[in-house]
DNA sequence: CACTTGGTCTAGCAATGCTAGAAGTATTGC
DNA sequence: GCAATACTTCTAGCATTGCTAGACCAAGTG
């Protein structure tokens, strides 16, 4: 049996290998220059190996944003650690989802804009996914009054805002303004 | 004279011609169905004279999602016809905008998700993006404070549930109520 | 040491966006 | 009317893409 767990373990580490090849490349190039030539050479592997592992390159993206939603997961999470106050809790929850969408743009990318077809309102939603969304829902205070819906809306609102600051539609000057405003309204 | 304002007339006629079927086609078989063969073959013209009239495929998308705004600010302008009282007005307006999103979702999928590089805050932004912003500050009300910031992150919330309810984070049974929060959230 | 098993690579397919140079067609000057 | 010119359009093909079949090879087994 040792062998064959060996075996597994090895597996496990070339997939990884694989989603941070493609997560750098992606940082570094863009998207466009991620292929699966590219992604053979950086790993050291020929291009079969990847469709050993993935069932195509949409499938390589779809793991690094999976990877991506338990990070943002966890960077909202932890941004509530430092505040005490409750209704500064909204403001530094979606503080932390933009820094987190300026930060990692093209997992960013990865997440919501290409069509990686994720499945979203299904078993099949990644566990991290749910949880980020928890963390809004928490974030929006004890009041439950439609706190499902409002937490829709306030991640659409952070997405829209992600998605709007990357094209230039808000100037670096005004992202903090519109925070401000997105907050109050929200509160 | 005459005669190159013939052909000048001609070649905008097929200019039209050329983006009226990469709507019809993207419509009918989404985007990735759009290829530059298909697209020659839907015109009874070879693949060259394509690039004769737009600089590349991505050229054409732009062209689509021009057209896109230009029907969503009528659309937008259109629906406060209807309605008298002035907190209705944001709600038709708001509503008018998801209709939108859900009627023609592979050209809302050209004018904000594809990587089609439209510019929007420069003097090239279209002007028909402009007025459909516009639109949307004079939905706000007549409070001039902050109103710029406030009508971006309407914007950006709408953009947020139309991607999200695209990808089924939100059900269609949800909709309305979401629609309901985010109108309350922004009187 | 043969031999089976399973992993890996070489080579190549079909489709893509895009382009150079040939071929054709309308317009003009004589 | 006819050759020369200018402009348009097409044929053919390049480089690159995602993906795969079948040859090759090495590790494990009797």
């Amino acid at each position: 049996m040792s062998i064959a767990e060996r075996r597994e373990r090895q597996r496990a580490e070339r997939h990884e290998l694989i989603v941070a090849a493609a997560c750098e490349l992606a940082e570094a190039e863009g998207w466009e220059a991620v292929t699966t030539r590219r992604l053979a050479e950086l790993i050291d592997y020929s291009q079969p190996v990847l469709y050993s592992h993935f069932k195509g390159k949409a499938d390589i993206m779809a793991a690094v944003a999976v990877r991506g939603f338990e990070e943002l997961a966890a960077r909202l999470r932890m941004s509530k650690a430092d505040v005490a106050g409750e209704p500064d809790i909204l403001r530094h929850v979606c503080a932390a989802y933009l820094d987190f969408a300026r930060s990692r743009p093209v997992i960013y990318e990865a997440m919501f804009v290409l069509p990686t077809r994720i499945k979203f309102a299904s078993e099949q939603t990644p566990a991290a996914l749910r949880a980020a969304f928890a963390e809004l829902l928490a974030a929006l205070g004890p009041n439950r009054e439609m706190a499902e819906f409002r937490a829709e809306v306030l991640w659409s609102a952070l997405h829209g805002m992600a998605v709007l600051e990357r094209s230039g539609r808000i100037p670096p000057s005004g992202a903090a303004s519109c925070l401000n405003v997105l907050v109050q309204t929200f509160s």
